[in-house]
DNA sequence: CCATGCTATCTTGCATGCAAGTAAGAATTT
DNA sequence: AAATTCTTACTTGCATGCAAGATAGCATGG
């Protein structure tokens, strides 16, 4: 069984393991945010089993603000809390992954159309951002850099559904990129190059530019498809469970 | 300022007014439950001010689990809690019924996509389903029972999302249901018989039987876009603020 | 040596207590 | 009488206390 004390630190500098606070409206909120940070950055690896009173020792705070966060966690799918036993980080499996593409298809695909729909003036400004972050993403794969080029990439999904202003389906979609961001910083020098996203990218963009929402929407909805193609046989092939 | 005893009962019986328990895992989900049937059955109405400690009194439990129920109610956009100041019900305006058909829209077709790629055998149960319920909303509207045919649809929908097999779509996909449930019922006399309804489920069921996923998609994003449609213009046009 | 039962400990679930912030209304002043 | 200040009651946010369940390890009996 993982204990924290094995991963975040020896026991003699105990008291000073301490994951970083985020300020925000209220412990609950900030307990959230870091855990979830700690998750998505596999400071909390997968199989990890926590104890609320340490995460909240680690974060400063007393047992209940860890308890909503944790709960909030598990509705997000990150976690699981097996009752009087702990909680534990939960895997991915492939299963999982597919299904967390299928709802990110759909809902970015929705948020395609509906910025196509936007009025230009409110749809020039995204397609720029949106330009720029696929340049970015060409320019990092030119150089090999393939972290640069998946920040870039995260970028251009982001801006798809942040600036789209269904707020509830930014909430929805956000939620479920976090997961899906461990899984593809695992295989991301596993896979082949990337090179037909940029592609992609612009076909989307463009068919917003021309207005287009049902083109946009399939053209989005195929672009995050070829993704989860690529990616699902990897995870099978090589049998990856810590995702 | 609407508070509890103006409708929940008179003071003098204040003991008794409880609102019916909901027997489950913990105290937590059954508070979860409990209140959110209460604003789904309008016994909450939008604007209806409450603390935490009286819903605990009805509920017969202390504040703990209620103020968890709330973060998660919250988190759903049925409630906003008002940082000392006590938790309103909010209503949904025209954009949130908008911003929530989208959300349904993109989910239900992915959902339709999936079945639609179900092996025969898992399909055919799911395809008798969705047509007796189907069936169920002809005969209902054939004999002009508003009720019945608005209880079949919504089966017709919730077997879509709860058959696709994809959990973390479905819970989405039921959190906004329950949304939209208000609005509709509210409409539900107002709005023209809703007679096209019948044959766009049968499209629906006609392409997963095919097992034309696109197509299904594409039948049941179109189905739900009619119905926003129908239902949009109703709400601006009777400034219906109370949803 | 192995199996079985017991105990000590660790876990969450929830109730309660306390602090801090807000608002409404009473009391006071102009 | 009107405006202003102060008090008081009520709200959530969070810490802590306590109970109940689960587990691991030890002791005991075979």
């Amino acid at each position: 069984m993982i204990r924290s004390n094995e991963l975040l630190g020896p026991v003699s500098v105990d008291q000073d393991t301490q994951i970083s606070e985020v300020s925000g409206a209220g412990r609950v909120t900030s307990a959230y945010q870091a855990i979830r940070e700690a998750i998505r950055s596999n400071l909390f690896p997968p199989g990890y089993q926590a104890a609320e009173v340490e995460i909240a020792r680690q974060l400063g705070m007393s047992r209940t603000p860890v308890h909503e966060a944790m709960a909030r966690l598990q509705e997000d799918g990150l976690v699981r809390i097996l009752p009087k036993k702990g909680i534990i980080i939960l895997a991915l499996s492939a299963a999982d992954i597919e299904d967390i593409y299928e709802v990110t298809i759909a809902l970015e695909g929705a948020a395609a159309a509906r910025i196509s729909s936007f009025p230009i003036e409110q749809r020039e400004p995204v397609i720029e951002i949106l330009r720029q972050a696929t340049l970015a993403m060409k320019t990092a794969l030119a150089g090999g850099d393939l972290k640069a080029w998946a920040q870039a990439d995260e970028q251009f999904h982001e801006t798809l559904v942040a600036m789209c202003g269904n707020r509830r389906l930014m909430r929805m979609a956000g939620t479920i990129a976090d997961q899906l961001h461990r899984a593809r910083m695992f295989t991301l020098n596993l896979r082949p190059l990337p090179s037909a996203s940029s592609d992609e990218h612009f076909a989307i963009i463009s068919s917003i530019e021309k207005g287009e929402a049902e083109a946009a929407s399939r053209a989005a909805r195929r672009h995050r498809q070829h993704a989860c193609d690529q990616l699902l046989p990897l995870i099978a092939r090589l049998n990856l469970r810590n995702l």
